[in-house]
DNA sequence: TATTATATTTAGACAAATCTAAAAATTAAA
DNA sequence: TTTAATTTTTAGATTTGTCTAAATATAATA
């Protein structure tokens, strides 16, 4: 078994590692908010306990079995999410902490029959999969909003920034998972894109449209 | 804020002073599987936080603070046991590990969205009773088993023994809360108890209905 | 009351996770 | 290819919670 802190840092080390290279020790250190040499101390712990590979200054990968340990958690982590909307209405943009809690609570039991009494969900509240019991991922490909041509339609899936302020300034404009949108205009001048979402005409930033995830249609 | 020790310490303490007497270093101890030097340790340090009254030698009764912290997880504890009860389909002797490790979970809004979606219970699934937010404990006045009369009848309404292996025995012989009884023999010899439950007729041991409570009808 | 037994506390150490400051390795730039 | 900048690691401390062994206080017994 890991300690609540181990399990952080391989959750951690999984999404940093999305791009498959080896994870560089400041990179968690920043995103775990402490310091590289905390860093170095864990990845030896890890490696120890064969969760990871790690080579001295030339940063660390999971091992099989530590991937297993962190798509766990992820899991854990998005099905408390579920939970915690659907059946407690909570707002997309409330549940993330709560849920970086739930998430190290060790019970096999416990999270299959949440999945079940969730009903099996296969996305949680910002369209990240929902891994099952063996670890599998649904594949999916949806498109940054970004990337679209005009005339481009589609379907709202994912979010790829939490933050609070972000998933705000989203349901402030209606643009919520499921909503139908169509690309009429993208400007050159700031790689701003206007699109039509219900009657409506929306003008999101570059910065904004980076973070949206829509399958075509 | 309390660390999940502190609370752990906290809980047992006041599970502990049920009695109205100082609770004890080596009763602390027994409970929490540590060694008395620990609970010392610990001791102090609720001290100083202003949790406990603390006197050398003489034991450790909570503060006004350290006993509203305390019902504050007896709370969460026993939401979170009928969460898994009526909800994910938990056996009664299935629900203490995993609330043990849920009761630590920090967020007011959980806990009241949690109690709202359960329906504001007002006992847990051994009968116990379900502090409110203010930490208020309804007054409830029930009588152990083993102090009732031949001719005696009531409806059961709680054990004050939660090991699994009891639990499992309770249900075997269809003692689950709720069930109504009477009482139609007490032996002198060794003091068990010969009842009536629908239609069939129990004996149970003094050591049994001494940890079964019953209402009076 | 003196002695013995029990309960509690101190002293000193240890493992986990963290930190700061300094050293070492790697990478980038001149 | 030296030098400089960046990244990473080590060394040494600190905090939290724990332990064993020894000392001290309280309670029970003779
Ligand atoms: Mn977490
Ligand atoms: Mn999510
Ligand atoms: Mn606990
Ligand atoms: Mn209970």
């Amino acid at each position: 078994m890991q300690s609540y802190t181990e399990e952080n840092y391989l959750k951690e080390i999984y999404h940093l590692s999305q791009n498959g290279q080896a994870v560089q020790t400041n990179a968690i250190a920043e995103k775990m908010q402490t310091k590289a040499a905390s860093v170095t101390d864990m990845i030896k712990k890890l490696s120890e306990k064969d969760l990871v590979n790690y080579i001295r200054y030339q940063g660390v990968t999971l091992t099989r079995k530590g991937e297993q340990a962190a798509i766990s958690i992820v899991r854990k982590h998005r099905l408390w999410e579920v939970f915690l909307v659907d059946k407690l209405q909570f707002k997309w943009d409330e549940v993330h902490d709560v849920a970086e809690e739930l998430e190290h609570i060790k019970s096999n039991i416990l999270i299959e029959r949440l999945d079940a009494f969730l009903g099996h969900p296969k996305f949680d509240p910002h369209g990240d999969p929902i891994p099952d019991q063996h670890g599998k991922i649904a594949a999916f490909n949806f498109d940054q909003l970004s990337k679209l041509k005009i005339g481009d339609s589609g379907t709202l899936t994912g979010v790829t920034e939490h933050s609070s302020p972000f998933l705000k300034h989203l349901e402030k404009l209606g643009l919520t998972l499921g909503k139908k949108i169509v690309v009429q205009d993208v400007l050159e001048f700031d790689g701003s894109i206007e699109l039509k979402l219900e009657e409506r005409v929306l003008n999101l930033s570059k910065e904004v449209s980076n973070h949206l995830l829509v399958s075509l249609s």
